[in-house]
DNA sequence: ATCATTTGTAACAAGATAGGTTACGTGTCT
DNA sequence: AGACACGTAACCTATCTTGTTACAAATGAT
């Protein structure tokens, strides 16, 4: 598999507890994302963790939003699944001995870490209320073409 | 292996064939870079389809710069190179029937779009002379701990 | 001409990581 | 007691970069 898709993953299930239901298992959502339910209770337990969403176990149990969406930013979520790393090109060696390579590092990390700060930022900013909104404005029925087929079950 | 460092290697090679040796073989930048020499043949094989380097073949053959450092950008490197993935995270599906997937995916991608924008344009800015010239602060001698010791060599 | 040197390239192995699958343990409600 | 649902470990798969082996082709030296 190629880039990390947690994060992605992780704000719509969010979105679509805070829209669709209140409480889902983790076997109604591997179905949405069209993944497995070892998956979602992997990826969602760093979310239980920072306190996002509650899990309940036994028979009733799932998962729940533990607070409203205005208040989970994008980084509070890419956090919360172990902040991997953004980015896919870099140094080849950690500590170079050559001084040549360590220029080459430095001018390199310079612009990484630049272009690195203003994703944080930007994901610091949005939270996923923000993104529920954009949802509204493309889909004014609140409507999800999967849930509303009853697809995710079949 | 995790991270992409041909960039970076390229770089690496080509501030070294400038200071060092006008001309190298892929077994001397192969010691060089810590790799094979197949490795360097593969990846400057895009340097010089882009017109970086030469190459020649035969007895007494080997690499050699095809222009100046300061008329090459970090970004045509990373173009010559063919352009690898910048990030290491993104959106599960490529088209997610999905509206709030896709309400995601496109806030998400907004972030992204901004953060490699600001990247590409840091290095279409810098040019190698740059580093090269950075190199020369931190070792005003020009000495490489690496070569003079000819450890690659050995 | 022959041989050593060096690039060009294909084919395959290795290492890393995200994701998928199976299995089993534990807690909880009926 | 039994069904349901999370928790977690273990293992497999897919994909990507890098490393390695092997061999062909070109070029200069003898
Ligand atoms: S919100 Fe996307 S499948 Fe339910
Ligand atoms: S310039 Fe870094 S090893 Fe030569």
């Amino acid at each position: 598999m190629r880039r990390d898709s947690r994060l992605s993953r992780m704000l719509h299930v969010l979105i679509h507890m805070d829209r669709h239901y209140k409480r889902a298992t983790s076997e109604t959502i591997s179905k949405m994302l069209g993944t497995n339910a070892v998956v979602v209770r992997r990826t969602m337990a760093g979310l239980r963790d920072s306190g996002y969403v509650r899990s309940e176990q036994g028979h009733g149990g799932g998962w729940e939003l533990a607070r409203g969406l205005d208040q989970i930013t994008l980084f509070d979520i890419y956090e919360a699944i172990g902040k991997p790393p953004l980015f896919a090109i870099g140094p080849s060696v950690d500590q170079p001995e050559c001084l040549v390579e360590q220029a080459v590092d430095a001018k390199l990390g310079d612009a990484l870490k630049e272009a690195e700060a203003l994703l944080l930022e930007r994901l610091r900013t949005i939270t996923i209320a923000d993104i529920a909104a954009d949802f509204d404005r493309r889909m004014p029925e609140g409507r999800c073409n999967i849930h509303t087929e009853q697809s995710a079950s079949a």
